[in-house]
DNA sequence: ATTTGATTTTGATCTGCATCAGGAAAACGT
DNA sequence: ACGTTTTCCTGATGCAGATCAAAATCAAAT
């Protein structure tokens, strides 16, 4: 019996310029189809993958949201990212061939699966595909670090800021608003990413939206002023 | 004229393992060291890499060491890596083929330039270089994804500890010790860093020095207690 | 509908670190 | 060796944001 999501493929998938296929001609794409399963819907809390757990895959989020996370020696959870649509999810896990993080839908999500093995063979063959792959984790590398300055040294506001302006950046790329969007994840999570506590996120929630940046109804965002809120965040 | 430096190769480096040529076999290593370049000695306050520069090598540090920095909207700099011996410098720059940060020197320091397409092909080639670029990329998105959590929620004490038992176990994995070394960077730099006040690091330091944790004479770092310093990391 | 638990908001207080200020000590250049 | 500059240390003050507390709102389950 055919699986009713087997119509999905790399050629129709619309977040296939931000994740591995792009630049890759049809029959790239069609190879790299040929290694990558669609795995099963995961639900809100679902874990992905468990920090420890050997790499057999990489994952690229189809639809859905999901966070990753650490937890510490005393047990505290550490959010170090959240995934969007055409993201991968695992480059930190290829240095030991071992997940180093938990990954946790915050809401229903689709992923496709990417055998990591069969993804090294069609890497050797593939320029195309080798220089994509540089590219995905040199991007997160410079991300990653360019954050470490940014939130540092700044303040509360500064911080939510760009974690807003960032967020609507990343859905104006995957085809979606930057003006009106779902914070799927919750204060606390965001809180936690950021460095600051429930309390100064609601807080200055509330004060962007008594200054008319930005219209908060509960898990929904709108920004009003664009431009305002990317000065805040400098 | 034959360079006086012309000696130096991957298969007798002592940074070998670590850097490029890890678990590359006796030819793999000579054909990596044939697009290797030795480039001219840089000296404190030497710049290696402007931001905005195209990318046209990577760096591997073979001694000496230097940080990476962006310059803000506000002409602040903000120092988002230190480099030691054995480290790749520029994989931030794959992603658009442009260096995104700049690199300075911190001391005297030597270093080995390869050249990117070169290293592409080379890749092709040799699964085992493919496999310790993608360990080595993947390694810096752990460590800073990793970084972000660690820093952003913990207190001054706590991030400079972290700060320093990650040095040591870096001078550890170079086989230097980690029980005595030398700060190559300014006080400034750390707090910049690690996004405190220069004020702010002097004081701690002093303070663990007076616990008996450290011993700090200048840019002279004693570990005293090296188990109580992780403890203070947390 | 009603209960239950999770999430968000708002207020009051307290504290860790930035900031300001001044001086001491190294490092650097001549 | 000397002055100059950079780096480092220490004290005093103030404020941004954590923490504590409690109410309000939302969401899921029965």
């Amino acid at each position: 019996m055919a699986n009713m999501t087997s119509h999905i493929h790399c050629q129709n998938c619309s977040m296939a310029a931000l994740c591995l296929p792009y630049q890759l001609d049809q029959e790239g794409m069609a190879r790299l189809d040929t290694i990558i399963q669609r795995h099963k819907p995961l639900h809100k809390r679902d874990v992905l993958v468990n920090a420890g757990a050997p790499l057999k895959f990489l994952y690229a989020v189809r639809s859905g949201s999901l966070k990753s996370y650490t937890i510490d020696d005393n047990g505290v959870e550490q959010i170090i990212d959240f995934h969007l649509p055409g993201d991968l999810i695992g480059f930190d896990a290829l240095a030991r061939s071992e997940h180093r993080s938990y990954t946790q839908a915050l809401e229903t999500s689709m992923l496709c699966e990417i055998p990591v093995s069969s993804l090294d063979d069609l890497a050797e063959q593939m320029p195309g595909l080798r220089r994509q792959m540089w590219r995905l984790m040199s991007g997160e590398i410079f991300t990653s670090k360019q954050l470490l300055g940014t939130l540092n040294n700044r303040s509360a506001q500064q911080r939510l800021a760009h974690f807003l302006v960032t967020l609507a950046d990343r859905f104006k790329e995957r085809g979606l608003s930057s003006r009106s969007f779902r914070l799927t994840m919750t204060r606390a999570d965001i809180g936690n990413y950021l460095g600051l506590s429930v309390e100064t996120i609601s807080r200055i929630l509330s004060a962007l939206q008594l200054e008319g940046v930005i219209d908060v109804q509960n898990k929904l965002v709108n920004v009003i002023e664009p431009t305002r809120l990317r000065e805040l965040a400098q």
